[in-house]
DNA sequence: ATTGAAATTGATAATCGTTTTCATTTAGAG
DNA sequence: CTCTAAATGAAAACGATTATCAATTTCAAT
């Protein structure tokens, strides 16, 4: 299914990506290169950082994944799901809680028609803290040196 | 009254910081360092990038602005004014045009409540291409190669 | 006004994630 | 089987951000 689809947009099947896409899939919905690498270097150890991250980027152009800034300086993918959705992002334990802006989405769509926009996408981010992490949050409030 | 404020925070009043400050709300209200870096050498060849940097950091400290990532790889500084907003980024030509998003933000508020999150701020974007880009959408729809 | 501690500055270097280069290997159509 | 285009892995280049450090400056307390 997936291969097929690849072959007939002219990608090659390796190995490789074969287990980078496996992977991926298998993996929490919002992953970093790094973390990605990681994990295929679990199965193969052979495999390099570029092609890791080449194939992140395939997964992203045939629109199974988009890019998503969480707002600490690494970026993440995430997996497209047919549904859009919105981020609730920890600053504290980096977990992402993911939640549905069908209604936001709906009030957006409109904004952009009256600004005369064409939409190619969403974002709807919401940083703080979870529970877990609440008590952790004043250590954190003030923790930004200036050098 | 900006300087008072600064002064009971233990911060130094400097004529760099007073120049970079004074810039800064001058401009855009979304700027890069680069770009403020920019505006400011014009008034004062002497300046280092690293006082504007570092200036632009404690303008967020203070909570005058705030880091906002678009998605391409530059981060940008926008002022905080009292009422929150959404952008429309245009993918093309990087404009940002604000919108009003009291009632996003109400519907996210709800949702984090809803998740137990102690909320730290919102992020509401659209990215798409404006009216003027819109005829050059598709040439960069799919421009991204693979290396 | 003078002093001294703490903060700020500017130049430069280090860092970090991302992206490219390049020589080599491999997939897969013919 | 053969040939070409695509893919790989290692390493280097890149670009933005952040840190280091010696010199300077602010400003509160004399």
């Amino acid at each position: 299914m997936m291969k097929e689809f690849l072959k007939t947009k002219g990608f090659k099947i390796t190995p490789q990506r074969e287990l980078i896409f496996r992977s991926f899939f298998e993996m929490d919905k919002h992953v970093s290169v790094d973390e990605l690498y990681d994990k295929v270097r679990e199965k193969d150890r052979s495999i390099g950082y570029s092609t890791v991250w080449r194939n992140l980027k395939l997964i992203c152009r045939v629109g199974l994944a988009q890019k998503v800034n969480m707002g600490d300086g690494i970026t993440r993918y995430d997996r497209l799901t047919k549904v859009p959705h919105g981020h609730l992002f920890c600053l504290n334990c980096k977990r992402v809680v993911e939640f549905n802006v069908d209604q936001v989405v709906g009030i957006l769509a409109n904004t952009a028609v009256e600004n005369k926009f064409s939409t190619r996408g969403f974002k709807v981010e919401v940083q703080g803290y979870c529970q877990l992490c609440q008590s952790e949050s004043e250590k954190h409030a003030d923790d930004e040196e200036i050098h």
